[in-house]
RNA sequence: GCCGAAGUGGCGGAACUGGCAGACGCGCGGGACUCAAAAUCCCGUCCUGGCGACAGGGUGUGGGUUCGACUCCCACCUUCGGCACCA
């Protein structure tokens, strides 16, 4: 603690500051502003959980802070909102145990999170703060869904339109054209299997389940079909998939999403089924292995399994699909070392050589990808391999690899190959490479209506409905004829009810169904109908909060569009890796469709992504209750101050990467700006040190200010905010060593140290006699000119081996070099007489002689 | 199993498009100031050998390309993260 009158007392310094900035409103965006280009920083939000900040929060707040500041030095009008992602589990979970509502036990973890937050100084214009639980946010979150509700996909403009545009088939009756309708909406209902626990009656999240039970009370899980929402995601894959080139993200978050949507392009082939009126489509990524197709297989659930089958197999059938559907996910993959299956005594006929092929179910194939049937080709397949070798099944090789050892094994039904190869077995075909073959056979198969070219992708729709009540109520009723009615946007908000008991109903109904007076009501010709009882997941109001900051307090509209053409799209988002795929999909589907609506101008929402890494505790693992390792940013900022907290969060490393909290690293940035402080300040009285003055700066000085300057700025424009605070350390060490500390040089370097501890830097230009606020203050420029050094050192190596170092004038042409480094005593040494076959010279570095 | 990221002193890390490896910070050792301590300031600190100017080795391992490799190529090892029978 630094108890001298004048010496750097962080926490009053930040506590004085904070509140002038607070009411200043020194960070207040102004919309629309044409004067100056824009600029929007998102952070993203956090949800705010009773245990409040961790020290992986202030990590990303900390470099988009820095980014806000310097921007708006540089000149640009920014936006840089924060708010709550506050619908979600814990605070339901408090509910159930304490009988508190989940509206309270939020609010009060906002205003503590809040607290916090501020006592980081971070530059955030709080009148634009969000709250996705209030109602005149959920409102709007709503009417988004009603947006998916009442739209549908045009395959052929590939993209959404309004329902009412959609084209209907001639000779529906009533009820199938409302049917035809409902089944072409973006959001629709559907039956789905879901996590359901008899034992707690409720349906669970993957994520509350362990190893097959359930994650509270250890209870066994099953899969169940139940009637959800759903939102029709797969309409937009190829869309995500392909503005991924727009858009200034890590390749590795790209390739995560692309993964995840997960594109095939192949063949869909039509297999007859023996003794059957109808074919079964099949897609397969290898139509050049058509005929080494020697069985097929269904997936237990496929309903078709039912009327192939024959009696003689009937039972046996009837038992593996009853314990299949017994079976967890979890319980699938774990079994996934030895293929199980039952013969259903049906036969398939090859369309490529007539061939009669047996029909099996097992639960490697799984129901929800391609038509939930596959031609099993062992020879060149490894899970077809390893089926046919469980039952003894016919392998036939039809694609020979290169190398000649594969291919005998190949041949001998001994190896399955899966690589490119050159066509064996296949009539015809033989010899065709394959990926010549592919197309042929493609075409082959269509010209006689046996096939056609096909894409299949991973990404299967999201089902977007929990049975909870502390989420977004949806806007839809249940009439007692079976209609799916969505509210009109004058009814919106509906309000979540209030309820006494925040239990499940028990039947995996969500704890509204409980609530009968708000469940039932009666329309206005006086049919009785029900409000639908699923509430959204947690996903759903962070999917587009980025636009609610835009025009937070807009009562009329969403946003106003004029705000949105000015701010959009987000030039910077800043946050952990783990959304990588699930919240940044989630939201970039939302904003195709607002686009496809005329909501919002542009395709992506988010430009430019950056993933801060994980924070991990002194001992180099994870930051945990248990293992008692968790640092309170607290007691940091209580120690050490804000600016310290903001700096050592930056100084520990790249952004990006992971690495483990140091306290002693804290008290070495602190010991910094301690530093900073006393070479500008008088640590007795209080006012400037006696050294700042009115005085021409020395050469030196001048150029490693003008070095730093542009080190600090490059630095920060490419998130290098660990070698950016050493530069400033190289530079504070410089002027502490000065007799004379120029004050046009101190101020410079204020300017610079800013963005990165903003509260020192404000007060170091009150004392420095300024009496406006840092924030504005223009970024200094710096002369290249004056950054050059006068004399350059270059090492010379002599076949290999630095032997010498020579200083020259910066001007020194390479021929001066060469003859400098020819004479150096050590270098004619090392040459021992031999004449130099080679000299390279590589200015500011290296001379490298060869012999 | 597949995909992705990463391996540099005692520790966190630095090194621009291939050009003096270890910036900056921590820790440690020594010194100054002090009655003493804290704080601060100065010097040293990759390893081995030598009193020393110096010599040799060194960026996970083994090869390769190059005048020159932490950086590029090939093979492998380890750690972390993601996906998990997607035909």
């Amino acid at each position: 603690m630094n108890v001298k009158k004048g010496g750097y007392n962080f926490n009053a310094i930040e506590k004085k500051w904070q509140q002038l900035w607070k009411e200043r409103k020194t960070f207040k965006a102004n919309d629309c502003d044409d004067s100056r280009p824009k600029y929007y920083v998102l952070d993203m939000f956090p949800y705010p959980s009773a245990a409040g900040l961790h020290v992986g929060h202030p990590e990303g707040y900390t470099a988009s802070d820095i980014v806000a500041r310097y921007k708006r030095m540089k000149g640009f009008n920014v936006l840089h909102p924060m708010g709550w992602d506050a619908f979600g589990l814990p605070a339901e979970q408090y509910a159930v145990e304490t009988g508190t509502h989940p509206a309270e036990t939020t609010q009060r973890n906002i205003e503590s999170m809040r607290r916090q937050i501020e006592s980081l100084g971070f530059s955030y214009d709080w009148d634009r703060e969000v709250n996705t639980t209030d109602p005149n946010y959920y409102r709007w979150t709503q009417w988004i869904f009603l947006k998916f509700f009442n739209s549908y996909f045009d395959e052929t403009e590939q993209k959404a339109k309004p329902i009412e545009q959609l084209s209907i088939p001639e000779g529906l009756s009533e009820n199938e054209k409302r049917r035809y309708i409902d089944g072409h909406r973006l959001a629709y209902e559907d039956e789905v299997p879901v996590n359901w626990c008899p034992a707690l009656g409720t349906v669970l999240a993957n994520e509350e389940i362990i190893g097959g039970l359930s994650e509270r009370g250890g209870h066994p899980v099953i899969r169940k079909p139940m009637r959800q929402w759903m939102l029709r995601i797969t309409k937009y894959a190829e869309r995500l998939l392909d503005d991924l080139a727009e858009v200034d993200w890590p390749e590795s978050i790209k390739k995560l999403q692309i993964d995840w949507i997960g594109k095939s392009i192949g063949a869909e082939v039509k297999f007859e089924i023996e003794n059957c009126d109808w074919d079964l489509l099949v897609f397969t990524t290898r139509p050049d292995t058509l005929f080494g197709a020697t069985d097929m297989v269904f997936a237990p659930e496929l309903d078709v399994v039912d009327m192939i089958t024959t009696d003689e197999h009937r039972e046996a059938v009837e038992k593996y699909r009853e314990q299949a559907a017994r079976k967890s996910d979890l319980d699938r993959t774990d079994l996934a070392k030895e293929k199980t299956g039952v013969f259903t005594g049906a036969y398939a006929i090859n369309p490529a050589n007539n061939e009669k092929i047996p029909i099996w179910i097992s639960d490697y194939v799984l129901i929800s990808y391609g038509t939930g049937a596959i031609m099993a080709v062992p020879a060149h397949d490894e899970r077809d391999f390893e089926f046919a070798k469980e039952f003894d099944l016919p392998i036939i090789p039809v694609v020979e690899p290169d190398d000649k050892q594969q291919a005998d094994l190949v041949k001998k039904g001994e190896l399955c190959f899966v690589g490119d190869g050159k066509a064996i077995n296949s009539g015809q075909f033989d010899g065709l490479p394959t990926a010549e073959f592919k197309e042929q056979i493609t075409n082959w198969l269509s010209e006689r209506g046996l096939g056609r070219k096909a894409v299949n992708y991973k990404l299967r729709d999201w089902l977007f409905s929990r049975q909870r009540y502390w989420g977004e109520p949806f806007p839809i009723l249940h009439t007692e004829d079976g209609r799916i009615i969505g509210l009109s946007e004058e009814d919106l908000p509906l309000e979540l009810p209030v309820v006494e008991n925040y239990k499940p109903a028990g039947t995996g109904e969500s704890p509204l169904a409980n609530i009968d007076d708000w469940v039932s009501l009666t329309l206005a010709d006086g049919s009785k109908a029900k409000r639908e009882t699923n509430t959204m997941p947690q996903w759903a109001g962070s999917c587009w909060y980025y636009l609610r900051y835009l025009d937070p307090d807009n009562n009329r509209r969403s946003w106003d569009a004029e705000k949105e053409k000015y701010w959009m799209p987000v030039d910077l988002y800043i946050g952990g890796a783990e959304h990588a795929v699930l919240h940044l999909l989630y939201s970039r589907f939302w904003h195709k469709l607002l686009y496809d609506l005329g909501y919002v101008s542009t395709k992506e929402p988010f430009k430019k992504l950056v993933n801060q890494g994980m924070i991990l505790g002194e001992d180099g693992q994870k930051m945990s209750k248990s293992r008692g390792n968790v640092i309170n940013p607290d007691k940091v900022i209580t120690n050490y101050g804000a600016d310290s907290m903001r700096l050592y969060e930056m100084f520990m490393g790249p952004l990006e990467a992971i690495k483990p909290w140091s306290m002693q690293g804290v008290e070495g940035v602190h010991r910094f700006l301690q530093k900073a402080w006393r070479v500008i300040v008088d640590e007795d009285t209080g006012e400037l040190a006696e050294a700042v003055k009115e005085a021409q700066a020395g050469e030196a000085t001048v150029r490693l200010l003008n070095q730093t300057i542009k080190k600090v700025g490059d630095d920060i424009e490419n998130f290098r905010f660990n070698t950016a605070i050493s530069a400033m350390m190289i530079f504070v060490n410089h002027l502490g060593q000065r007799e004379i500390r120029p004050k046009s040089v101190v101020e410079k370097f204020v300017l610079i140290l800013a963005p990165f501890a903003p509260h020192i830097a404000e007060e170091l230009r009150d004392k420095l006699g300024h009496t406006d606020t840092v924030a504005y203050e223009p970024w200094p420029e710096y002369d290249r000119e004056l950054i050059k050094e006068k004399e350059i050192e270059l090492a010379v190596q002599v076949n290999g081996k630095i032997k010498d170092r020579i200083v020259v004038a910066a001007e020194a042409d390479e021929e001066q070099i060469k003859q400098k480094a020819l004479g150096s005593k050590k270098v004619i040494a090392a040459m021992a007489g031999k004449e130099p076959k080679k000299i390279i010279v590589v200015k500011p570095r290296i001379v490298s002689i060869i012999t």
